[in-house]
DNA sequence: CTCGCATCTTGAATCGATTCAATTTTAGCG
DNA sequence: CGCTAAAATTGAATCGATTCAAGATGCGAG
């Protein structure tokens, strides 16, 4: 006689204590502590929630009650399978589930790339705070987060506002450390693959206009490659830019652009691992040798960089470390914002090398 | 005066009410059916709210009242990265992805590997629902979810259980397309590498104890890997059994086993791909070409297989779509239980090939 | 001025539990 | 047996909203 869902009208807490015959409050105390109920009756309320079927207090009482819901919120403005397709939000997922294991948090997925949707999620979530991805233009989803009044951080968001916690990469840094790698090594035609400047620009670009680029990242990954270049006395005129969406389309685009030209470089900066994976692939397809004829670098350091052919030079974001940290703000949140930065890395593999001598 | 998180005490909708001077009904319906409010009382409303700070009602009072928290649960008995990290899982995982941003629903991840934590979360999760990942032996989780009373679906259940709804692929005949795939190459002396029989059995294994294995899927794979052996003639005695964790440890002892008899085989089933890229990557060291020495197929259907040296001959189980139509089943949940089989097919790629001549 | 009909608003009930001060019961002891 | 301290139990308040029948209001027609 398996009953099973809808037809029975669910039994509630306060069924189960008048049928054992004590009050609601005793009936809770049975199950949520039972060492103050007398043993006796702890049994006859047990017996009674058995033979109700009874199944245990309902989570949305308890929660409603509580304030707690005990589960960490990870938003994002795209479709909900972002988190286990793309590698960097995998690896950071890794991170905070992690540390949601650590704590026995649960992790709720909450996203859409529909702003009316995501918008609606994020009101509705029931989360104890947020995580929140700032890909590219991340305000619209940082000001809905801070709308829910509970504590949020953001990863990798781009603007200095001190009234939003944010965890993040020092990207002119990184870039810096990417593009002296290439200049120690000797390289002096440089090419950069750029993110966008702002939402849905792409093509040649200059230095100039990424002065000005609305997605902080992108101006500073530009800065920190050109504090290189500058230190190694090359004409920073002589570096192209192209501004790519960080998809395949785009970024082929780019290197078509590069290597169209009389002097090709030898060189190649990409803002993103993804970049840096498909110029690999454009760059075998032409019969140009990586790192032979042309050197790559990328920016992420995602897994996949490890097993490309050849395994990629990159700079790693700790991302798994953010994701731990990002939990960890959320769960110690004292009223007080803390904005940090995490180290960020050089990881040398074999997609660098010096450049053909005599060139 | 931007003011974050705890120090202000919460504002609520009664709070709003009072201020502009309106009802509770009112106040409620200003947010949740504007348009039977009329204009003026709704911004007198909107304005109250705004000036006290109040951001919109609060999800978890909505959710108690209207029982419905459009959340999706998914359920293991692994540490939540689980997710993110195991290929199937992930495959899985973008099928739910996708079902559940077509029905704007969130997802909950519940999962521990620690039994008690684990019960705890299941019981705990704010969900309408849960897609139970059946590992090993599933039935812990399973009972944890049908003690929440709501609607779930077991994926890749072993037992015919016809009072759990259940969601999984035809293990036998999967198994014997793999099988007859290799007897249709010529094979005759083929290995299996299989899961576990039950709860952390490995070692050498035979196909009588095989009958009688706990977990169904291990139980049903060896059973059409069988009919296939079988219907071409060749000694089940003959076929060694290896049984492993999944793990690469028990994998390549497994290899070892076969590998160091006199006349080793010419093929390997591998009951899930995981196996099959270890062995891959062991016959390479070891000097063996695949699949001019050995062949070996896998099961599953992981991406990366698809992109292995050489891209894996296996059987495709089709995750994302188990994934959709367990989040359908659950949001169409009509208190009847159903159980479904979905299709399993034979990818055939580069890593069988037929035994090399005169062995 | 009144009646009828829409359209708005109200207020109480409900969702399902937890908490805690107050009260009752039990146990221990002289 | 009575008294007291300790332990167990009660019951009302609370968490934050939604819902809906019933009442109020507004407006146009007669």
């Amino acid at each position: 006689m398996v009953q099973v869902g809808s037809k029975t009208k669910p039994v509630r807490l306060a069924d189960v204590a008048r049928a054992a015959g004590v009050s609601h409050g005793t009936a809770s105390n049975v199950f949520s502590r039972p060492e103050v109920v007398r043993d006796e009756v702890r049994e006859r309320v047990m017996a009674a929630a058995e033979t109700l079927g009874y199944a245990g207090p309902d989570p949305r009482g308890r929660m409603l009650r509580a304030g707690k819901v005990n589960a960490i919120g990870v938003a994002t403005a795209e479709p909900l399978s972002y988190f286990f397709d793309d590698p960097f939000a995998r690896a950071v997922m890794s991170g905070v589930s992690e540390a949601c294991d650590r704590t026995g948090a649960g992790i709720s997925l909450v996203s859409a790339a529909n702003g009316e949707q995501l918008a609606w999620n994020v009101r509705s979530a029931l989360v104890d705070g947020f995580v929140v991805f700032c890909l590219e233009d991340g305000s619209r989803l940082v000001d809905l987060a801070r709308e829910r009044g509970l504590p949020f951080v953001a990863l990798s968001f781009g603007q200095d506002d001190p009234t939003i916690a944010a965890l993040g990469v020092d990207d002119v840094a990184g870039a810096r450390l990417a593009a002296r790698h290439l200049t120690g090594l000797g390289h002096r035609r440089i090419a950069i693959l750029s993110l966008e400047f702002d939402a849905g620009g792409h093509g040649p670009a200059t230095r100039e206009k990424a002065r000005t680029a609305a997605y902080s990242a992108t101006r500073d990954r530009i800065a920190g490659y050109f504090e290189a270049i500058l230190e190694a006395g090359i004409d920073p005129a002589s570096v192209p830019i192209y501004e790519t969406l960080n998809d395949e389309a785009t970024t082929q685009a780019g290197l078509d652009h590069f290597f169209s030209v009389a002097n090709p470089p030898s060189a190649v900066l990409c803002m993103s691992d993804r970049m840096a994976l498909v110029a690999l692939d454009w760059l075998a397809r032409r019969g140009l040798s990586v790192p032979g004829d042309v050197s790559v670098v990328g920016f992420d350091g995602v897994a996949e960089g490890a097993v490309a052919q050849p395994p990629l030079t990159t700079v790693a974001q700790p991302m798994a470390a953010m994701g731990r940290r990002a939990v960890e703000m959320i769960l110690a949140f004292d009223g007080r914002i803390r904005r940090e930065t995490m180290d960020i890395e050089l990881v040398v593999r074999a997609s660098t090398a010096p450049p053909r001598a005599g060139v």
